[in-house]
DNA sequence: AAGATATGTCAATATAACTGACCCAAAAGA
DNA sequence: TCTTTTGGGTCAGTTATATTGACATATCTT
């Protein structure tokens, strides 16, 4: 029988740990940005999911980051006083609501992404491609276990 | 030039979000059993690097959480408060504290453990060595950028 | 002896989350 | 059409975790 060393509970603690570090740090990096507009991670991680998915509804951003609507609301209002989101009633079901940046949004993002960027891609720029493909793998089982 | 398709920028988008998601699910699964003992995530950050470093100092600790010590204070006082954990005076320098896990500790990391450990473990056991190296290697280049 | 370091503590505040209760408008279903 | 369900918003109070700043004590270093 094969000694399956990756599977040992001292790697996996090693994991924990290490993935507790990958986020604190890759998270922590764009907080200085995020202070000059009076914003915590909180309105970064909304922003950053907006981006990604344009359009999506309040309740799927609500799935996204797991939290409660109203933690969520304290967010979306703040950004939408500053004027960096914008909410549009849904075409199909106008219960919903569907969430943009809007352009000041979307300079914002860039300049945080400029920043925390800069991290993911040196460490991908050592790393060689099949590494990176394997790491994105195996990172995708953790989340959909 | 080659087309350096893992550089891209919606990759590293990629990646910060599921960096955000890989930290949140591993670390809310335990959160049952910690509310047993009135305890959150930052008691347990606090024990699962202290079992995996055991004897570390208080400033020790403090470097790798990167909180204040006030904060950390507040942790260590209620791990202590449970007999959790206990301090040593440091055997060189008496100024510091040593930081172990008592029998109770090690039993209530054990019991977090194997519910924290079912996620890596499953999403390890369908990934193959490869991978779970290559994994491990780009963890550690970002964190350590 | 003087200064630096490691740790602990008090107090006030900020951030981000929570629970619970309730509201309205629109969709879906009987 | 009437009723129920759903999507979203809001008020109020509370909790968890972090912060800044000030200060205290013991011990180590010079």
């Amino acid at each position: 029988m094969r000694d399956l060393l990756y599977l040992k509970d001292d790697q996996i603690k090693d994991f924990i740990e290490q993935i507790f570090y990958a986020y604190r740090e890759t998270y922590s990096d764009p907080l200085k940005i995020l202070k000059k507009y009076s914003f915590g991670t909180a309105h970064h991680r909304a922003i950053h999911i907006i981006e990604r998915h344009e359009g999506l509804t309040v309740s799927e951003l609500l799935n996204k980051l797991k939290i409660t609507k109203q933690s969520l609301n304290r967010v979306l209002r703040d950004l939408i006083k500053n004027k960096t989101i914008m909410l549009k009633k849904g075409e199909v079901d106008s219960r919903q609501r569907q969430i943009f940046l809007n352009e000041k949004g979307k300079k914002l993002f860039e300049e945080i992404f400029s920043e925390q960027k800069k991290r993911i891609y040196n460490a991908l720029k050592k790393s060689d491609s099949d590494s990176v493909v394997k790491f994105k793998m195996v990172l995708n089982k953790i989340i959909n276990e």
